[in-house]
DNA sequence: CAAATAGTGTCTGTCAGACAATATGCC
DNA sequence: GGCATATTGTCTGACAGACACTATTTG
């Protein structure tokens, strides 16, 4: 059966109601680490479970304004984030009290600050990637997709420009790439590789007013580029692991 | 408002119904052409339109399961589908009936059959994906998005094996590539490249039954490996005007 | 035999990664 | 001064793409 002969000869009305909403996995770098925006659930079920921050959508509003609202409202910012699809759920039991089919969205953005206290939400808070609590519904298969998204977009987009601020330096991009991969990067390689990356940066011809905490010369300051894949990209170590 | 406060305080129910649809773009190579698989609409809106094929989530079905569902609607077929789910789609006009939601999923096999012809759509028909009719609905864009995504997943994955039959020469394996890149590929370096990929295939020991219609020896069999992820990637020839 | 195809060999340029070297600025 | 960091240079091995070559089979 298909589309057109269903809706002749069904009222989709007449099924039990179908819930839609999104979710968003929104992820930030506070003092070095990569972060997990959570907000803990008031009601059941799960009550008090940590939970990924979402919502059903509403009359009249497109997929990622409704992300874009759920993440503002948390937030408090819907500025120089970067959004963008990431994978829906539907099983029929992922929430116990009626169907509910998630559209789950990633966000990204430099620096975010402590989520609004009074909202809503029984709490919210950044949680940190590699230490995060026992989460409600199936958001922690949701998270990880989210996690594996980001760290394989670092790889030929240059969204880590979305991580850094407007002017950032290559250190700090690099510190990005080793925050989200979890691995450290050659300092020199990684510099020469991202120079060597057409529209990946450019110049901005300053360089930051002070040397670093510990000494080093003042490093050049850079903005993002035009370029919107990298090529050629940045591909992270080997992970035979994953390969088979 | 979160999704604790919204359940909270609102009944979903109460809301103008949200109708949840998959629809499967379903690739093919047939004649040496990329194929998708169309529906004509007998319905109204979008009457004697092509559509994708697919229809309404059932109650207690999850979202592979539906769309795997649609698929052996059209094809009869189920088994040696590789099917993975593609994006989502939620603008409030998509549809001028009513507001629906709806999961993409992309699906390739080898050599499908002609569809079934008395299911129940008015007609359905494998078209050259580089011959397409006016769609339906935002078909096209999803379309689009699946195509894109298959060429994208043939540098990366062994996809390309599912497009192939259970044996298959390299010759074979390197018309699949042409077809869905579209380009003429250097028939040495592609079979080096192959066999140089740990686990994308495996040899049989055996060879064909004769040479090639045109003449030139006979050619090793091989199946599919092991890999699920390709190391070093096949990698499109560079395609400068997508970088910026 | 001519043409087409399977499969292999060689060469060159690019690039990633290891390592070294130099310069600058904080303590 | 001693140390950490920024930036550039050098070398090596892997690999993609161009091209050439041999072997095999069809008509």
């Amino acid at each position: 059966m298909n589309e057109s002969e269903f809706l002749a000869g069904y009222d989709p009305r007449a099924y039990p109601a179908v819930a839609v909403t999104v979710d968003v996995v929104a992820l930030t770098i506070r003092g070095g680490e990569l972060h997990v925006l959570l907000v803990q659930r008031g009601e059941q079920p799960y009550a008090g479970r940590w939970a990924l921050p979402g919502g059903f959508i509403r009359p009249g509003e497109d997929l990622p304004e409704a992300a874009a609202r759920e993440l503002a409202e948390e937030t408090g910012l819907a500025e120089r984030v970067h959004i963008e699809q990431l994978a829906s759920y539907g099983a029929p039991e992922r929430d116990p009290r009626m169907r509910v089919v998630s559209i789950s969205y990633l966000a990204f953005a430099p620096g975010l600050p402590d989520p609004r206290a009074g909202s809503d939400a029984a709490d919210a808070a950044w949680h940190r990637a590699d230490r995060l609590p026992e989460l409600a519904f199936d958001h922690e298969r949701i998270l990880g997709n989210g996690l594996e998204r980001a760290r394989d977009k670092l790889e030929y987009t240059p969204l880590a420009t979305a991580f850094a601020g407007e002017r950032f330096t290559i250190s700090e991009l690099r510190a990005v790439y080793e925050t989200v991969w979890g691995v450290p990067l050659h300092a020199g390689n990684f510099h020469r590789k991202i120079l060597s990356v057409p529209g990946f940066v450019e110049s901005t011809g300053e360089t930051t007013e002070s040397g670093g905490a510990r000494g080093g010369p003042r490093a050049k300051l850079y903005r993002a580029g035009d370029a919107r894949l990298l090529h050629p990209a940045l591909l992270r170590p080997a992970r035979e692991e994953e390969v088979r």
